[in-house]
DNA sequence: TTTAGGG
DNA sequence: CCCTAAA
């Protein structure tokens, strides 16, 4: 958190301005926007320069900043983190849906100014971005941009708002500079022109390797734009003229000042009221932050956002909210949170103003799930369709992830989506939300299927005849080789041709050999896998009072109720006496009507003409 | 990968 | 049925 050079002013809440001022101070008005990082990883040191110059007016800076404006970005990816940090920062600048987002925003920007502070230390290159190690670095700061958010969220909680202020005010910047252009969009725009020419803007930044790979830089870019637009706004200043000392004196005005800029120079209490400001833009990106914050800037976002080159930041935003929900998986909730309210964005962003509005916090709780379904209403419906049939919506691999991650947040919204996941997706989400979506999907699941499947096998077993039985299986129970695959199998009764055929196999091959047993008997169903047959068989122990469930009453209870036909239970009790169902463990005998207890041992004849008798009399 | 066992 | 550990 070495703020030290870098944020000098941060503790103040002034950094920002101060960085502002300092851009334009040296003439590059995008010195905060620059410090995005290198690619290369030594560009995290770069990085930390790049804050230094921000804190301090040093040498660094104007060139960094000159490179920059070269159109050469430095990436710094020091270390993930830094990385991320860098990357929030960029991703704020240059994502007006980002900053929109409020809190995580905020957090952003203390991480960036956390993560400049940190990586002070070196000077940045600015002509590394060429080198080939640089470009891999973007590539993968695309991917980190998720970390990134988290990293924000994580430093929102630490508190360093200072950074946070400076984004915001790099954001307005932008805005300022390039009017037409929205926010989302103008970040890249805005970062393309800054750097490079205008005509590279957006597409520079797309076509760049990949869409996604450059985006950071982009957003790097985009970010200082922003700032340099809001301060002047702020100020009044136009340009970036400088003025340190101007500059100062207005982040010292500034926060009495605000009346505009009032986020900006705010920064001193950056923290919270970076938050506030933020929900309050969340609330209000309609119209200007309530709250302290008296973000003109949100309007112009909007206005802005609404009219310009909706495609690029469309695209930007698509290519980055999909790395971003390739590689969250792995990340956090809160993580998939932002990632979620991306992805909300993103259609929102095509409608322009509304999607920065959206971003907000508890809005993008709310939303998330929207958006989501939004985008994943495809999915969801063939979720549904196929809701059975799994394997077929396991090979949406990528969508499935990004509905995942989205969806985490929201496992019930999923669920109720169906969620006709592969367990392989849910456990790259969250555990946990993972298994409460799965029990509350099967939950939901199961009414179906006894709705779909109407008679339950068991019930239907009792009254029906063995012939009929056998009909209904083929009938009722075809075979849906798709469901295998799906994240929970739909629960598909046994019938009794099923248990008769795995008692066959049992009684071939023995216990144990499930997948033996599964192959030769019930190659045919693919839906039964060897662990079924395994449980199957337990169960069938169970009702047939073999393996030890409780107390006998309720052994007798259970048989009472069950309604496996008798001789499929003999079958079992005798298998079991041959078999001894865990291994090494000797059958317990069901004792069904019996009395003593110590038959524990081994079924002698006498024991199993006993159990045969109480299944008999039962 | 299969099995065993717990949930 | 799911999930995990162990082999």
């Amino acid at each position: 958190m070495d703020n030290g050079p870098p944020t000098r002013g941060l503790e103040d809440g002034t950094i920002d301005v101060e960085r502002l001022l300092v851009e334009p101070h040296d003439g590059h008005a995008p010195m905060d926007s620059v410090i995005c990082c290198r690619k290369t990883p030594e560009n995290a040191m770069d990085i930390k320069d790049f804050s230094c110059s921000f804190g301090g007016p040093d040498t660094a800076i104007a060139q960094e900043g000159e490179d920059i404006l070269n159109g050469e970005v430095l990436d710094s990816m020091p270390n993930e983190v830094e990385f991320g940090y860098f990357r929030s920062h960029n991703d704020f600048c240059s994502m007006g849906d980002d900053y929109l987002l409020g809190v995580e925003f905020a957090e952003s920007i203390t991480d960036l100014d956390y993560g400049c502070s940190e990586g002070l230390a070196a000077s940045v290159s600015d002509s590394q971005m060429q080198s080939a190690g640089s470009d891999t670095r973007w590539k993968s700061s695309l991917f980190q941009i998720k970390q990134v958010l988290d990293c924000q969220k994580d430093q929102l909680d630490m508190g360093s708002s200072e950074s946070d202020i400076p984004s915001c005010n790099k954001s307005e910047m932008l805005v300022e500079e390039n009017p037409s252009i929205s926010p989302g969009s103008c970040t890249v725009q805005n970062i393309g022109k800054t750097h490079n020419s205008p005509s590279c803007s957006s597409q520079d930044i797309l076509s760049d390797g990949n869409d996604g790979e450059h985006s950071p830089s982009d957003e790097m870019f985009c970010s200082p734009m922003t700032q340099k637009n809001d301060e002047t706004e702020v100020t009044g200043q136009d340009g970036e003229t400088n003025i340190f000392p101007r500059q100062e004196a207005l982040t010292t005005s500034v926060q009495a000042n605000c009346t505009d800029l009032p986020m900006q120079k705010r920064s001193r209490k950056p923290t919270q009221r970076y938050a506030d400001e933020l929900t309050s833009v969340q609330a209000n990106c309609t119209g200007r932050p309530t709250q302290k914050r008296s973000r003109k800037p949100t309007q112009r976002y909007v206005d802005e956002l609404a009219d310009p080159i909706p495609a690029y930041s469309r695209k930007r935003r698509e290519v980055s909210t999909s790395t971003l929900k390739d590689k969250s998986l792995g990340v956090k909730d809160h993580k998939k949170c932002h990632v979620a309210s991306r992805a909300t964005q993103l259609p929102a962003e095509e409608s322009s103003v509304i999607a920065i509005q959206v971003p907000f916090g508890s809005l993008v709780h709310k939303e998330c799930p929207k958006g989501r379904t939004c985008d994943l209403v495809q999915h969801v419906d063939t979720r549904n369709l196929m809701t059975k049939s799994k394997g077929k919506c396991v090979t949406p691999n990528k969508k499935k992830k990004r509905d995942e991650c989205i969806s985490a947040v929201h496992p019930k919204k999923r669920d109720d989506c169906a969620a006709s996941k592969t367990k392989r997706d849910d456990q790259f989400t969250v555990a946990h939300s993972k298994k409460s979506s799965d029990r509350i999907s099967l939950a939901s699941q199961k009414k179906k299927d006894d709705c779909i499947i109407a008679m339950t096998p068991k019930k239907r077993g009792d009254c029906l005849t063995g012939a009929h039985q056998k009909k209904r299986d083929d009938c009722t129970i075809p075979e849906r080789p798709e469901e295998v695959s799906g994240r929970r199998k739909h629960h598909r009764l046994w019938t009794i041709t099923e248990v008769r055929k795995l008692i066959d196999g049992v009684s071939q091959y023995g216990v144990g050999r499930w997948s033996r047993i599964k192959k030769l008997f019930f190659s045919t169903s693919a839906h039964r896998t060897s662990v079924d047959l395994k449980d199957k068989w337990r169960n069938l122990l169970k009702a047939s009072g073999i393996l030890d469930q409780g107390r006998q009453g309720e052994k007798k209870r259970n048989m009472a109720w069950r309604p496996l036909p008798k001789s499929i239970l003999l079958r079992v009790c005798e298998l079991a006496t041959i078999y001894p169902y865990p291994k090494g463990q000797r059958p317990k005998i069901p004792l069904i009507h019996h009395d003593s207890p110590d038959r524990s041992t081994d079924i002698t004849l006498s024991d199993y003409r006993r159990i045969l008798r109480s299944i008999n009399g039962s």
